[in-house]
DNA sequence: TCTGGGGTCCTATGCCTT
DNA sequence: TCTGAAGGCATAGGACCC
């Protein structure tokens, strides 16, 4: 029988903040996206406030000063880090095959060889050990299929003081998913909600009882493996981890920024962090897009964004040959007179390193590769941007905000946590 | 003043070839 | 040489996730 478990961190980044800062237990807390733009995760406290999942951070200002809310910029290293800790925590417990990180936050294990065992024992004793070993409160559903554990998950969140929940009994699955609005389901949000609502389908319930022929041919494939999952037939199994197909990068700016120079230098940074994270996987890519864009909120100001892609004569993970072709892009796509919000790029196409083609009319020079490969581990060893591109300039007035950084406690030793 | 960043998968469409 | 059917392939865009 198929056993799968989802193991979700609670409130994960604030979670985070509270295992070095003890101060912040009890209290109503929150971390803000990057450039301390949405709130994107609220302590229990804060939730009861009303405050809400990716709400603007500005619109609820009031009412967090009103209630002395901590307020925290995103951390991504810090959160990084402890995610790993979190994994590596229940690495020592499951066998690594059994295993699917799914997010920072979240993974999915089997569990089908524990099935004579009793789970909820297991589940409590992964549930002390992570929180002993890391800090981090977590929750755990069990049922059938991946999509029961999310719903399993989600009541042992909401409805449970132990934090556990097993979905394995087909009448409780019934009961359970006629309470859940049809939105909640894993893989179905606004838009498709709305189709199915216009169909007659509310809940989970009425989803599992519809006919998997309708729901194909008025959506698509995703949906009626879905319906399947919620009947107990597992459609999906654990994914392994597989090197990444594209990689992004960009940022909104501190403030909007008018001049090409500025523009430049902002991309030059983000190609940067792109292609060091490529070369860490091992990859090259085949092209780049690169897109530009004013603010859409700004409905006082003229609007403008633009992408453009571009495919390389020959796959590379060359971070100066790139930002060449970046820029040249950037300067068709950039219009005077406008104030811009964003830009950023994505590598696409990304293939492994010894799987790269040759190239009859162009000959490739590995020196770059050997250059590139030095850059990296000077900056590893030595911390980040101790040598950089001189395009990415030096007085970066278009960085993002994080009024409210924390330390990075477990991955940088000038800010280490300290004891008086 | 202030609205994130980084991904994946699937489908529709149009073009090309058989 | 023309025509229509059908499949392969690339691409853009839409939906979803955290």
């Amino acid at each position: 029988m198929n056993i799968f478990a989802l193991i979700d961190c609670n409130n994960f980044y604030v979670s985070c903040e509270r295992v070095f800062n003890p101060y912040l237990r009890n209290k109503p807390t929150i971390v803000l996206s990057n450039n301390d733009g949405c709130i994107i995760s609220r302590s229990n406290e804060a939730k009861s406030l009303g405050i809400p999942m990716g709400a603007p951070f500005y619109k609820y200002k009031d009412i967090i000063e009103k209630n002395n809310v901590e307020v925290y910029s995103s951390n991504y290293q810090f959160y990084g880090d402890m995610s790993h800790r979190v994994m590596k925590s229940l690495d020592m417990m499951i066998p690594y095959k059994d295993i699917e990180i799914y997010s920072i936050d979240e993974a999915f294990i089997r569990l089908d060889g524990y099935g004579k065992h009793n789970l909820f024992d297991l589940s409590q004793k992964i549930k002390k050990n992570i929180l002993k070993w890391t800090g981090i409160p977590i929750s755990i559903g069990i049922a059938p299929t991946k999509t029961l554990a999310k719903v399993a998950n989600h009541v042992a969140k909401k409805n449970t003081s132990t934090g556990i929940f097993d979905l394995r009994d087909n009448n409780l699955q019934k009961k359970i998913i006629s309470n859940f609005q049809i939105e909640d389901l894993w893989g179905i949000s606004y838009k498709w909600g709305k189709k199915l609502r216009a169909l007659g389908i509310k809940n989970g319930l009425e989803l599992r009882n519809s006919d998997t022929k309708l729901i194909r041919n008025n959506f698509n494939v995703i949906l009626e493996r879905m319906v399947y999952e919620l009947r107990g037939i597992s459609c999906l199994n654990l994914e392994n981890s597989t090197p990444k197909k594209s990689i992004m990068s960009s940022r909104s700016f501190g403030k909007l920024v008018t001049e090409l120079e500025s523009l430049e230098q902002a991309l030059s940074t983000y190609i940067t962090i792109a292609c060091e994270k490529l070369r860490q996987q091992n990859s090259k890519a085949q092209g780049i897009y690169v897109f530009l864009q004013t603010n859409r909120f700004r409905k006082d100001l003229p609007q403008h964004r633009k992408k453009i892609k571009f495919k390389f004569d020959y796959p590379t993970s060359d971070t100066g040959f790139i930002i060449n072709i970046g820029k040249n892009i950037l300067q068709k796509i950039y219009k005077k007179g406008y104030s811009y919000h964003k830009c950023g790029i994505i590598l696409f196409n990304l293939i492994s390193k010894e799987n790269q083609q040759g190239n009859f009319f162009i000959k490739i020079s590995p020196s770059n590769d050997y250059l590139m490969k030095s850059l990296d581990r000077i900056n590893q060893v030595m911390g980040s941007e101790t040598v950089f591109f001189a395009a990415q300039g030096i007085k970066h007035n278009w960085k993002m905000r994080r009024n409210k950084l924390s330390s990075r406690y477990t991955t940088n030793w000038i800010e280490l946590p300290k004891v008086y």
